[in-house]
DNA sequence: TTATATTTTAAACACTTGTTTAACTTCACA
DNA sequence: TGTGAAGTTAAACAAGTGTTTAAAATATAA
């Protein structure tokens, strides 16, 4: 009875995205949208016009959570080993949080169309980035040896990811409950930017 | 009409895993697997007794091609540094020539139920394996700092599989076409077993 | 060849799917 | 208060789903 109540159409919306990041989007089925909102299924069709639509949309905006948070963190305007620490720290914290994003977001993008990636610029925001600059001189003054950014981002964020997209196998294969996961994860923070400023230190 | 006739059995399965490996289970249907394999959709329920055993029999191969292939790299009796190299160049080949094994199995195991591993005997493989020793044995000669092997193992198997998983973004991001891909993936043969070693040694 | 089992087929079955319809209710406001 | 718009409903629709059936074709063996 308390503030509870949303209107419908947010309503129908925040049970589609836990439906479809839980599911997919063939495994997901519109009366099971219907029904984790309390409203009738002819109200997902009446506020969006098709499944496709509410999928896209709710695609788009995890698709911009998962992949804008760390492109927005890499063009901070941070010394380059303290941004690496925080956005492993960071990072690894939105992933714990949001355990079903990457999954879902890179299930649904096995056929891949480039309109994504377009309509959200993710070209041009990493080849214009701050980051790409700041690693550029980083090398040019001999406190790192020379690397790609996109190696560079590969390798922090499927460090973090991965073991999420197998968190089953890795919760089995270490006998992990949920905390024990969680504690796994928090002893990466500190690894993961290890390794890499490990590697990126000059001989 | 030379010897590329085979069993019906054989055609339905192997036209069912090209399907499911694209698809996903729910994305696959059975008349697509028995026009894929061009034959009847009931020969389908009657070499395998629903889709869902059929899926089960496919997933098991490649779960165990996926799994079953790094942790027999991992027990090969090799000097460590050795091995590392040896693993990543050859399971990048290996995730190069099956690309969509991984978001297969990955994607199809968000639910994750434990038999799988269990038929599997993933846990024991894994706790009493020589690459365990292996470690261990390294880190008391204090030729490596300490690190427990499902981080080691996250770390290597994450930093191959990652980039093939978010595929169609990298190669959008860097320009990359099929060529370019791979080119891409060549270059991190080098860059993480560099970077794991480049942890692992001590200080 | 004949009889028996195996394999293959077209058709249908029962059910689920996303979507639409047309009637009904609620609401805003002149 | 009355009127049109917006919201909601139960029901139906057409297409697609995995699965089964019963008959036909083919292979196997006596």
């Amino acid at each position: 009875m308390a503030g509870e109540e949303q209107d419908t159409e947010a309503k129908i919306k925040r049970a589609a995205e836990q439906v479809f990041l839980e599911y997919g989007y063939e495994g997901a089925k519109i009366r099971q949208i219907a029904d984790a909102a309390g409203v009738n299924i002819a109200l997902v069709n009446y506020y969006f016009r098709s499944k496709e639509q509410l999928f896209k949309s709710i695609y788009m905006e995890n698709f911009r959570a998962f992949f804008g948070r760390i492109v927005m963190m890499l063009n901070e305007e941070t010394p380059l080993e303290v941004k690496i620490w925080k956005i492993v720290d960071r990072y690894t914290d939105f992933i714990l949080d949001n355990p079903l994003i990457p999954i879902f977001i890179l299930a649904e993008n096995r056929k891949g169309s480039d309109v994504f990636f377009k309509e959200l610029h993710v070209r041009e925001v990493i080849k214009s980035a701050y980051f790409t600059k700041q690693l550029q001189e980083e090398v040019s003054k001999g406190n790192i040896r020379p690397i790609k950014p996109l190696h560079l981002i590969m390798t922090i964020v499927g460090n973090i990811v991965f073991p999420i997209l197998a968190r089953p196998i890795v919760s089995y294969v270490g006998d992990f409950d949920s905390d024990g996961f969680r504690q796994f994860m928090e002893e990466r923070k500190k690894i993961v930017p290890e390794m890499i400023m490990a590697y990126l230190r000059p001989v």
